[in-house]
DNA sequence: GATGAATGAGCGTTCATTCAT
DNA sequence: TATGAATGAACGCTCATTCAT
């Protein structure tokens, strides 16, 4: 027959948003395996229980941070798309500038790669992921990408396979923030790195011909 | 008399060899915390406690298929790197096509996903990892971005981004091979992919004015 | 004005008494150890604090349980000794059926399973049961068998073993009640089954050939 | 990571059967929920994590603990029926003496006490067991019933009333003697207790005519 | 070498108990 | 008086690890 010990603290505001925060940055860390019910819990400052009156079980509080992370993406999105300006190469560049820093640089930017890492154990909340985050968001750049083709000022490129090349690097950088930026050096500035992708998606590698004349 | 008797008894030095594919397959599934030992003796046919008998432990095992994967990885840069011609273009092409043959296809390329993921548990191998793969292969590319800006075929971009750059999306679409390609649609041909990321990076998006001259 | 507006608020007095029914229907049912707090609380249509503002533990509401259990019990008893007519047969017949109209066929019925099932985790509590309960129980039929056999009605037999053959099948049956019966066929009629158990104990199984003679 | 510690025992016989007599003994004791899988491993002489190599979860060993039990009480009775005499009253004392024996008197005489507390949990099972042991035995004590009536040596009773009315005594020493016989005084001798039982069901309480001459 | 029964530390989950409101 | 959010000790169950065979 248990506990006549007991100090307590009333912690009104331990909201779920506080649980799946705390989830969320451990789960990224270190797995959902490896992550403990009672770190999540110190985290938020919370005891383990308290966890319970929240969410059914582990794997719900991992639904929950997935679907709550989902949110802002979309909605960033939509604004994205509501702001688009009528050119193609400002709406691309506002696309993976704000990507970055509406998600890449936040906590939700560890998203993509906890998604990723649990994929196979989750596939079921992976389709929802898939569905809701993912083929929308290639479905806002292919939107740009046409219109770019429509005015003529974009090359007739696949916009399946250049949709997927656009958000690559960008989603590389936040899964690397989340891995080997803890413990390897060559630390790459966000910025730079996004404003060179954009560079260099835009006109490529290689010396421009008709470039090359303007600057003779 | 015998004709086509295939191969009786494992050569025991092959039986590491299989138990780390085994667990490779496994961890890249499910992740190190999920995947248990029954299970990767299972795959490889043994029982539980023959794994001990090669490795001493969960963790032992787990830095033995990172530490192996990093070889042929290596190995495939080292010959690359050898076989390079001059030409800038070709050596890129030869780089990123070669890596997806190599690696990205085979069932090395969940390499990536697996380190990824438990860089936060095993900072060291980690670190490793970073210097004995990473680093190395993008001063491969790097060596290749530098030869085609001193030849004046490449602009001179920043090469340490650009390297990432290159790579991100092979790495990307390994990821996804061993993630969400399990249970979303869309597959993505990888070798158009590959072929279309080496096009966009070479050329880019924008329609040149020399190129159009061309076609004129 | 009010015709038959039901009793609104109930009497606070009243409260303790629902909250051990509660606990008594559900304790019956499930054990002790599988019946939650919550649950009680539920079935009294209160909150689980409240509990704690009348039991100082669920132990504590067992033995509450339990020592309300028995006044009624006792109360019953000693009504019968009092109301004792001389015939010793009639006496034993209203012993045996007053028990299951008063005990047995109400929720205080389940108290011999209850307190059965629980006597090795509550000796204490199955001590006093046992001495004010069913020493005292099996006292009054001592009595009135004591009268039989002083009056020559009955054999002489061991009133201490017949006191218990006595009983034995009253028990039975209210266990049966709260156990098999909830899940298995065969119900039995109780009214007929007391019947048939004072009239087997009275007469005997075998056939008397005095009785005979008057078939004859 | 766990567990680098480890003295080791082998205990090869560490029979399921081992097992489940130690769970049977506890679970007959404290209840199913109160018992602890610690208790039963400790007491069976394993660890706790030997359990689940030969059962499932506590729930399946609870269930192997009563389907186990039921095979004895069932041979028991079979093996009755081949031994039966031709006479009605041997037959029934045989039945009656033998089940103590064979049953009550062994540890295999706790499993109607648990069996009935756990009824309302387990509805299933309480069918399974119903079905298995009750009615069957009941339906071996109705045809010696039957027999006796057929031969005019018992009075035409119900019987299925009059089965009941006869194993209840024994069953009810036997939940007596795992329960309050564990706190309680006033111990009584079984065996006197079952011819008792025997003695006051053949002939009834009531002084008979015919014996009254015999003894004059 | 190879096995798999046995171990026990550790984790997810429950629930009696407390207390600020 | 009544509530229900919060607590944390305890339990069922898992699984990496060991070792007699």
């Amino acid at each position: 027959m248990p506990a006549k010990t007991a100090p307590r603290r009333r912690r009104k505001e331990a909201r779920p948003q506080e649980l799946t925060a705390a989830a969320l940055a451990l789960f990224v860390e270190k797995g959902f395996s490896a992550t403990r019910l009672d770190e999540i819990a110190a985290r938020a400052g919370v005891s383990k229980g308290t966890l319970y009156l929240y969410f059914d079980s582990k794997e719900a509080l991992f639904k929950a941070v997935i679907t709550e992370g989902v949110v802002p993406t979309i909605e960033a999105g939509e604004a994205l798309l509501a702001a688009s300006a009528d050119d193609p190469v400002t709406l691309l560049r506002t696309f993976l500038l704000s990507w970055w820093a509406l998600i890449g640089s936040t906590p939700l930017g560890g998203i993509p790669k906890l998604m990723m890492s649990e994929a196979g154990n989750f596939p079921a909340l992976a389709r929802y992921y898939d569905e809701v985050v993912i083929q929308r968001g290639h479905a806002l750049l292919r939107t740009a990408i046409q219109r770019g083709v429509d005015q003529g000022i974009f090359r007739a490129l696949d916009p399946v396979l250049t949709s997927t090349l656009l958000v690559a690097p960008l989603v590389h950088l936040a899964n690397w923030k989340h891995s080997f930026a803890g413990c390897c050096g060559g630390n790459i500035d966000p910025l730079a790195y996004v404003d060179a992708h954009i560079d260099l998606v835009l006109h490529g590698l290689t010396v421009r011909h008709d470039e090359q004349e303007k600057h003779s």
